[in-house]
DNA sequence: GTCTATAATTAGATAGAC
DNA sequence: GTCTATCTAATTATAGAC
């Protein structure tokens, strides 16, 4: 009882971790992000994250799991205020709400990009637990836009790297973006300005005339 | 004069080295990058390393020098055969050529990408040594091309990363698209059609019509 | 559930022989 | 110019007290 009120309960505290690590291994990678910052940023003591995760690879996936499901939730629920709309306006605003979630939670892209660079089993875990389900989802929305002649019949593969990396990469490289340009990505009205490029981009620039 | 034929020079090791530590910290991150594996790649000892680079930061400042004159030596070449053509076309050659680099060297932009994610002194360096020189050149080619109304008055903010985040991403995450699709991006029939589709992006998408 | 102390491994860097 | 051997510090993970 006394200690359930003097300090965090449990849950908080993996919270707390899954939080942490999040920031550290999206922004530093799996090997720059060690598990005495990630304790430290989290608030506890390094050997308490074996307490709650069984391991550092293990955390990995519990971030990633959790970020992702935080993704498809957010999707779902826009997508679930369309009912009845047509299907270019939906992919026109979920392409927008897409790129509202990059926006709001860059780590989601910047751990895709750290390790889609390198073969191995965390890639091989996240596309085929995370990635493929989203890809195939996309896949789906250039085929009913082809269909009613709004897309020109371009491979996939092209289409889902277009949008995903005119779509997030600003937000990933936000730091340099800042640094750069002086420009702030994460302002509002630069989200929204760059929200309804992409859109155009995609679904303007190769339909067919 | 034995030593010199029965082993490489000193210049051909620090070629090797140079070489092993792109790939690695390009794969890997900075941190991932142990100069053990660098040195083993490069066919030497570890400590040898330490012989020919002064340290760790020091070498993947050398790295990066490398592969950016490379970057820009090729972008030049290519310019300086296209004198006397009109700027329209120069625009989607030189953006074509951009695309291509990038899928011959995705190490470049994998490197770039892993320090962008977060503010510090290697980001400072990277964008103050090369990455401001290419940006300007990039923001005055949208000058141009919105002086002779081939480009919609968008900010340049935007339109830089739309052009390296479409152009590029694809082959930085090459491996994810390989297990995720099955398509090999550096085929020379897919470089081709992604440079196709992001200079119509580019120049056409935001065309004022 | 959280701590202190510490084991086991690996990192980057140096010493000194050849 | 390159090696073997080694130092120091940092890493992940575990043991055991509270």
């Amino acid at each position: 009882m006394s200690t359930l009120a003097s300090r965090p309960a449990g849950i908080e505290t993996r919270r707390a971790i899954l939080d942490a690590a999040l920031d550290l291994f999206s922004e530093r990678s799996f090997d720059g992000a060690s598990t005495r910052a990630i304790a430290e940023q989290a608030g506890i003591t390094q050997p308490l994250l074996n307490y709650h995760v069984a391991g550092k690879e293990e955390l990995w996936r519990a971030v990633v799991d959790d970020v992702f499901e935080r993704f498809r939730m957010s999707m779902a629920r826009r997508l679930s205020g369309l009912r009845g709309v047509d299907d270019i306006t939906v992919a026109r605003l979920m392409v927008r709400h897409f790129v509202e979630f990059s926006a709001a939670n860059p780590q989601l892209h910047r751990i895709i990009m750290q390790e889609s660079k390198r073969a191995g089993g965390r890639l091989d875990w996240l596309v085929e637990t995370h990635v493929r389900p989203l890809y195939e989802n996309a896949v789906a929305m250039f085929e009913r836009l082809t269909a009613r002649g709004e897309l020109a019949p371009v491979a996939p593969e092209h289409l889902y790297y277009l949008l995903t990396g005119a779509g997030a990469t600003v937000f990933v490289m936000a730091p340099e973006c800042e640094r750069l340009t002086g420009v702030d990505p994460f302002a509002p009205e630069f989200v929204a300005a760059h929200a309804d490029l992409v859109v155009d981009l995609l679904i303007r620039a190769t339909t067919k005339e």
